[in-house]
DNA sequence: TTGTACGCGTTATCAC
DNA sequence: GTGATAACGCGTACAA
């Protein structure tokens, strides 16, 4: 194939030099609009794509962002990607991964990495959005980055939904049904999130002046073998629940597992309630009651923020002049009570 | 923080040329141990790593690789990532995404990305990659690309497992259970495996001398609605089949969701089988009996392959010298049959 | 409003 | 075996 025009054929082919088509291209100001013309019929003609690379050696910027995981849920993994792609499209940026390494030293990999790739700014997802010493670092290596993150604890800019009040209200919903007795499955402590799903439970019996009892708190990892572990403890009660709240989906199918494995029916012998609405808790029989994220808005909104970043040169500062009270509301997206046949008699 | 140290540095550290730091960091011969190991003590003591962007400008390659995909499931997309960085790690490569749009061009809109993006070469998944005027336009734009794909088409290398062989085992399993009645959902025409795994289905019946009852056949779109559809025609035939094979895991689901509406049990009234494994097959209950593919070993395969290609200048040609027979023969990897409740008795 | 000259960090071509 | 030096394609002073 014949090699890819370059900036220097459109500046022959319009009759001008590089710089300008470099303005063009850049959409600086400075160019006559007969000649910007010019410019733009030479590049559609040679069919011109600036070089990524060649921008970023010359350039400070490399026109990439990276997304930093550790083993999320296929899902959520996916829906992110989905909103960070699509405002990256929009900016004309890319996107690369990188999958945080298992064992290894989590925190000088990532640090590696960003120095190797050399993206503008990263987004960081649970549960390393939750650890405190890789965002300090993160900070001090002079790396950009956008938290998607419950937890909201003022190191630099992040997107989240108010967990708290979600699960609250999910409890809520399962004590307005009529339940008193509600077991909850906890997430691992190192996101973030499972102590503020926890605290929204506890919340939901305040609000409803009922008694918390302990014993029906139990722990998982967020995954289908906790899930059903911890039913099975939760189930061998005496006087068993007769609702659980499992902080995320993945357990909540354990838990519809087990049950169904004690030839329990749901919802008449055990409510069954998840966190995330993932595609799988509409596919189960009965359709599981979950809490839904608007995940490919958080990574669209996420990217956007770190876009302004990367332009301003800095984090996004809160302006006290535009919203007074709260620079950063913005950043909280709503969530959604999903309410399928797992909690409530009717399909 | 202080700037990145660059070849420079290194050389001056080391006492050489910045030639020579290039030799031994791409492991190129002709320098002799002593010098190796002073460039490498300097490498390491500078925490030195190379730009992709500079590399990328001054050699031909970007160490860039290209994952173009237009709606895959979660699960799909997600393992094969996995696979693929997996490899690309290995081999210090990066990955870009390019998620195909939507409505408009999907042919141009791809050779425009790889233009401005430059990978080295691209791994192309269902259906784009049974998309034959897609791959014709990629040969001859000279963009080098692996299929992850179920169509041997001889268009270039491909990775993949025998649909064919899969979906008929799956049906024999079911004929084995002592089903003659057989429904089967076909997946949408675009992707090659659809055709493939309903002639397994067929030629599990020709297999066991059973007659083929076409309209027990119907076709759905690989997602959970068009399976619940597709369940709810089957089983509304005055003697229903007591078995659905669904040719995607979603539409299992589906037919799953419908069947128990019915007030069906399964796998009593009736079995139910899927294609894919997707974790959800797993969790529902009773367990889905599928179809493994290794969606991640494909993903580390075509990965392999296509650096391969990159390294070697071109598509990788069969070796008649190694292996007379069939060259490509490692493409082809081994499918696993998962049968759980769905279609046993036993739990 | 536009153009010139230089540098970004690496690879590649030759000499030595 | 090793080392100067010229590309690579683009951004950015600074000059015009």
């Amino acid at each position: 194939m014949a090699s890819a025009a370059t900036i220097n054929d459109v500046a022959r082919v319009a009759g001008v030099s590089i710089k300008t088509v470099s303005r063009v291209v850049n959409h600086e100001p400075n160019v006559r609009k007969l000649t910007r013309e010019r410019v733009q019929e030479a590049i559609v003609s040679l069919n011109y794509k600036p070089s990524l690379a060649a921008r970023g050696l010359a350039g400070k910027r490399s026109f990439l962002i990276g997304l930093v995981y550790d083993n999320p849920s296929d899902s959520f993994l996916v829906n992110l990607q989905r909103g960070i792609l699509q405002a990256c499209r929009e900016q004309h940026y890319g996107l690369a991964l990188c999958p945080s390494s298992e064992a290894a030293d989590q925190i000088s990999d990532l640090l590696e990495w960003t120095r190797s790739t050399q993206p503008d700014g990263i987004i960081l997802t649970p549960p390393l959005s939750d650890n405190h010493d890789l965002v300090d670092k993160l900070t001090t290596a002079g790396v950009k980055f956008v938290s998607v993150s419950s937890a909201g604890t003022g190191r630099g800019p992040a997107v989240y939904i108010d967990e708290m009040d979600a699960a609250r209200a999910m409890t809520s919903h399962l004590i307005a049904a009529g339940h008193t007795s509600i077991g909850f499955i906890k997430g691992p402590e190192d996101h973030a999130c499972s102590a503020l799903r926890y605290s929204g439970y506890c919340r939901a019996f305040e609000d409803a002046g009922l008694d918390l009892d302990g014993s029906f708190v139990e722990h998982g990892e967020f995954d289908f073998a906790s899930g059903e572990v911890a039913a099975r403890k939760l189930l061998a009660y005496e006087e068993p629940p007769t609702a659980i709240f499992a902080s995320n989906d993945d357990m909540a199918s354990g838990v519809m597992h087990e049950a169904y494995r004690r030839g329990l029916s749901i919802p008449a012998d055990l409510a069954v309630a998840g966190f995330d609405d993932t595609p799988m808790s509409r596919q189960f029989w009965p359709g599981l009651s979950t809490v839904r994220q608007p995940i490919v808005q958080i990574g669209h909104r996420a990217t956007e923020l770190l876009m302004s970043q990367i332009s301003n040169g800095g984090p996004v500062e809160n302006d006290p002049l535009v919203s007074p009270e709260n620079a950063t509301e913005n950043d909280v997206l709503p969530f959604e009570l999903i309410l399928r046949a797992s909690t409530t008699a009717e399909t």
